[in-house]
DNA sequence: GATGAATGAGTATTCATTCAT
DNA sequence: TATGAATGAATACTCATTCAT
């Protein structure tokens, strides 16, 4: 009545493994239609085809879940912004490329990037976990230029990296809200210009500008107030 | 025979109109000690003296409380924002002045902020509404230096509206959920050198440095790359 | 300061009665508009332009309000109903002269007739008590007639007063809720010779029908059942 | 390894059932004793010994269950009005059986008719919805006869079908409120005759009557007039 | 008589979680 | 492993009614 135990335990995990993967699949179709709030275990587990108990044999509850899926579309990002820095070496192609996978990603994963920091009114903290990931790398990054002499020892690295991580979030989520709020090339340039050179940059000459505001301080008080 | 209708209208006015103060300082209080969504409409008409039932004869539930409160902070921030850019003229001078109110702003409100925009898990919207209208102040101004020609046209007005209230929402949310994690200096330097000159800034010479970056870009691949 | 108090007593007792008025006729509006349920004593006070107080110094609650409405409609269909029997000597007239009083009652308070016998899982004992007070007039005349010698002592008074009068409700609410499922004159025709005759009846000729039923049962097994 | 799949669906639908049984039961209890409103979902739910959300599992609300219940009963009525039919020939036969069986169901299901049709205020309306059932079925029989050309063409059978079934509902709430208003004899003599020849009806002679009705018209007034 | 701010009792419904099969 | 019936806590909101002016 009983087959080897080897068998049946690689049977049963394989099994085990694929119900995962069912609810997996079935809360991420479920979270990118309704939002967080309003899909239960309950139907998380009936998208899958299984009765509302299993769900608790492999989640927690719906927020670990969507956790899981949080955390493997965060270490893919990761995985990309740290790839470009390996393949180029030119300051501004790093700075583009950076922008270009996170433009990419949002396209992706718009559902998930929604619901994780936004979808009016709902919200978990995955999205401030997943962002305190990012500004940790950023600051790591920044404390190795500092400790090389290479960075502005004005910046805090903390707070530098929360600022990029900040804009990087606030520019993707109100893109990806919706993206004909902005051509792709319009979200890559601008954030890769501002990360690179702020809001007082003028492109074509960087230097030589510095004078003119200088002298004419009315003509360009690029204060970035609101109103 | 009855006192003047006036006079009746007159006080119950002022009756309603002090309920409602009352009805929200106790909601403040309470919020602030506990989060948006532990507390009921119940407790915050308890907190402030009164039946459950006059709650919602002043707001219509809870989250319109927290607006009201959210409402009357922003607008604030927005007038300190505002004073800025009209009693400075030198740019440096705004940017640094701004970051100031910001920072300002946060710790005043500092339970405000985190319930706006964070603390951990609960959300509304407002903290995205709120940074829309700061993004909207920003694009607007940004649109009024482009038609005078003083700003870069590489830049996408929203887009780049999005990227610093982003930057700012980011660095002063992580600030306050710990002021200790930088000084109140450190933080204002840094966004206002980051808002006006980007990552690759170094501070004293503006000049002269995009050829060290293009000699040495091992040096400084300004990046910001996590990990 | 005083007015003269007949002055004022004559008055006061006047605007009362017009506040009354103001507010039988909002809820006759809105109660038509809206049924029994959904209509609050606060709605109806401000339909009629007073303050939610006001409505309780004229009505004990709504349901008095609309007790009170069907009362006087009841009284002016009883006063139809016995005008006619003093008008028509006829006993057909007489029947048809009802049935027409019915009908162009259901035609001019359809409203109010569906709220007090039906209208979708509302319901108050007005409509009851309505038929009871029909039912009594049946009834007491029925007496009378039997008195006389004049009517079947099979029937049992106070059970054909129900019969009739329930045989009335339900033809006037099931052709007031749509009034293109019949025609008025089928409806007046339809109850005049059920009442009349039965449903047993065939029209033209009355007598030397009973002899062909007796003799061809089953070409009339008039039992009037379902399916 | 584990029970039968089969074994354990069937016991689980068994146990479901029971569980379905046991609140029906209950409801019935608690409708008949206290009426439809003020009866809860959660008291319904612990008189049958389970928890409040346990009601919920197996019915919509308090209302789906009584109209569950209702719906039971009038097929059952529906059931003896039709096996009538088939079991008797003779005109009058079929009718008295008819309203025998009227009598009998009322006798039966005194508290449910009571609460479909009347109780004091409250409502639903399922004895709307029955009587429509009802009556269909009258109308149907009653165009099949017409089309035999067996019934009297001034009869519009759906106006007919309301006067029969609204005498129905009446004469038994009228009574199922208080049996010591008539005889059950009486009931079902009444309603027989007046539903097979009217009010106007005199029992041994249909015919001869006529003439005295029409010479003595003040002696029989048969208008049934109220008051 | 009229006002209208305040009262506060009353209840349906959801859903994460468990546990006996 | 999977099932799915059962659990039961938890909470917003309405609205008839009052009463001080």
């Amino acid at each position: 009545m009983n087959a080897a135990p080897d068998q049946n335990g690689g049977r049963r995990l394989a099994r085990a493994r694929a119900t995962r993967e069912r609810l997996l699949e079935a809360g991420r179709r479920l979270f990118a239609a309704q939002g967080l709030v309003s899909v239960t275990s309950h139907a998380i587990a009936e998208e899958a085809g299984f009765a509302a108990g299993t769900f608790y044999l492999h989640f927690k509850d719906k927020h670990a879940l969507f956790a899981e899926l949080a955390e493997a579309a965060s270490q893919e990002l990761e995985r990309r912004l740290l790839a470009v820095t390996t393949e180029k070496t030119e300051l501004s192609d790093i700075a583009y490329a950076q922008a270009d996978a996170l433009v990419s990603f949002a396209e992706e994963q718009r559902e998930l990037l929604l619901i994780a920091f936004h979808r009016g009114g709902e919200s978990t903290d995955v999205g401030a976990r997943i962002l305190q990931r990012l500004a940790d790398g950023v600051s790591a990054r920044r404390r190795e230029l500092a400790a090389a002499g290479a960075t502005d020892p004005a910046f805090d690295p903390d707070v530098l990296a929360q600022a990029i991580v900040g804009m990087w979030a606030q520019v993707l989520v109100w893109w990806a809200e919706d993206p004909a709020r902005a051509t792709r090339e319009d979200v890559i340039r601008t954030m890769t210009h501002f990360q690179l050179f702020g809001s007082r940059h003028e492109t074509t000459d960087l230097c030589g500008q510095g004078a003119a505001t200088a002298e004419n301080p009315n003509d360009t008080p690029d204060g970035d107030d609101p109103r």
